[in-house]
DNA sequence: GTTGAGCGTT
């Protein structure tokens, strides 16, 4: 188990504060980041989100996974290691 | 002014 949570299928309009306040709901987060396209600059509709404990990261991934927001069903997921 | 499966720039 990891803070680390993986967030995709989001609607265009989510963003970095959007996928903050959202888990701040569920749990205390470090930090919230929702991935763009570094060549378009626009949202590639997926992002990741850290949270202060394991705990909390996996309370908030069962909340809010498949969470339905502007009309898309959240995934949230444990992330992949991104440094293993 | 667009798009829709997926795991990120530091």
């Amino acid at each position: 188990m990891s803070n680390n949570i993986y967030v995709g299928n989001l609607p265009w309009s989510f963003k970095d504060d959007s996928l903050k306040e959202l888990f701040e709901e569920h749990g205390e987060v470090t930090s919230a980041k929702v991935i763009v396209d570094r060549m378009s600059g626009r949202s590639r509709g997926f992002g990741f989100v850290e949270m202060a404990s394991a705990d909390e990261a996996g309370s908030a991934i069962e909340a809010l996974n498949g969470y339905e927001t502007d009309g898309r069903e959240l995934k949230v997921n444990e992330a992949k290691p991104r440094d293993d």
